[in-house]
DNA sequence: TTGTGCATGTGAACGCAATCACAAGTTCGG
DNA sequence: CCGAACTTGTGATTGCGTTCACATGCACAA
């Protein structure tokens, strides 16, 4: 392993980062200092500097950072250069969403497969992807898709989840609002997004 | 009961303990053990210990926690005991899908209102709730509507997010993929899920 | 060549959260 | 009433990430 001692917050920043210097990028820009990146993805400065700086020395004092080489130093250490193919499981509402997104393109993704257990939704096509069985999810070893999407109801999450690390699955993003166990060497995210709703509350009813 | 000091982390933790002591209670237990509810729920069972003590003696020493008693007390601490009204602006793929998912209600929130500028899209329905023109969204000062869901284009979203302020909303959750600016008194939450994405490959690729 | 302005990189200090270890309390069987 | 088996609550400790302050370095003008 490369970039080791890593904190793990600079890592969920470090897509952010990415996020707003491609959109700089394409405004034309092509250096760019702490202070107004900061401004523009909305972190500190002082934040910046020290995440780059656990890299080894990114930009030119007195000058600032180079985007494209920031680009490509991000790329880099968050692995996005080789095109990642991923799996949706559960092609309801939220999956239709997913599997319509062109945004995932800019770090890299494509959501090339789909599947549900609805007899009326698979050999359908969204976005020319052909909703499959999902008891044909073994197929993803062979087409070597290493990413899984959950978005099937909480009741089937953990059963998906155990079928996807059979199919060799080594990361899954998980979108119902429970708990799934998986081996240690499979890293899961879940996104509860009910959740953040429900904080929101604490922080806006004063009192 | 004021609770100050209380670590922002615990707060974000509080949701997912409820969303398992809903689930548990529905299943027809009434008392549950911190390790049991963390194996539960993906938690140290230490640390629920520490989080519920924030708010005073929850448990029984020798005994566990009350299921019902733990629900009111998170749901009080949270602000979760009236329900909540929130205004979706884009109803557009994923705004669709947020329209149509019933599980915020289990946090007390109700997505009763839905704007959007597609003259094509104004005045249809979605699960019953009729899409707005977003020029309108002044009507949620009347309506009394504190909480805006953000699933417009990036371009749109700090447009949108201004609009939200002036209509006197206090919080927003936000799915673009940008950094939006705010007056302090409103909270924004931003949920990148390519963000999420973008983190996979250095979790999993290993080398 | 020197001075001024600007911006990075980083050791050190600080603060917050995770983790630990155990005292204190409960239940139950006999 | 006693002891064994549990389980909570929390002070102490550790670890991690944020924040600060400033030394270091580049650019440019005169
Ligand atoms: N829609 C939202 O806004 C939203 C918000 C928060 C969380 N979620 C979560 O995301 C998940 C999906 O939500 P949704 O709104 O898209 O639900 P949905 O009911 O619209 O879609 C679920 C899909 O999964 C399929 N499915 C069910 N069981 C399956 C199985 N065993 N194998 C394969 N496919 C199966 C169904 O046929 C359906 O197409 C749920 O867990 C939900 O809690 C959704
Ligand atoms: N779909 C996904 O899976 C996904 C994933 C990650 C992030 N996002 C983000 O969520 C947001 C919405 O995504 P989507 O896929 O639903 O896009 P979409 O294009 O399907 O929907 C956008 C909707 O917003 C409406 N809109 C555009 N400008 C508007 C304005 N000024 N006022 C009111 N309404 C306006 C459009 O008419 C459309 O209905 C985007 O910012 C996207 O980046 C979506």
């Amino acid at each position: 392993m490369k970039h080791k001692g890593i904190p793990d917050e600079t890592i969920r920043r470090l897509p952010v980062y990415l996020r707003g210097l491609i959109f700089l990028q394409e405004g034309g820009q092509d250096r760019i200092s702490s202070s107004k990146l900061g401004d523009f993805v909305g972190v500190q400065s002082w934040q910046i500097r020290k995440d780059f700086s656990y890299f080894g020395e990114f930009g030119v004092r007195g000058v600032g950072y180079e985007i494209k080489k920031l680009i490509d130093g991000i790329k880099e250490i968050l692995k996005l250069n080789k095109v990642q193919n991923a799996a949706l499981v559960g092609a309801g509402n939220l999956g239709s969403a997913i599997l319509s997104y062109p945004g995932f393109e800019l770090y890299g993704f494509n959501v090339t497969m789909a599947f549900d257990n609805n007899a009326k939704k698979i050999g359908k096509k969204i976005k020319s992807i052909e909703i499959m069985d999902v008891s044909k999810l073994d197929i993803l070893k062979k087409k070597n898709v290493r990413l899984g999407i959950i978005a099937v109801p909480r009741s089937e999450a953990q059963e998906i989840a155990n079928a996807l690390v059979k199919a060799g699955v080594k990361g899954i993003l998980n979108f119902s609002p429970c708990y799934i166990m998986v081996p240690k060497k499979v890293k899961v995210m879940t996104i509860d997004i009910a959740g953040y709703l429900a904080r929101m509350p604490y922080y806006t009813l004063n009192g």
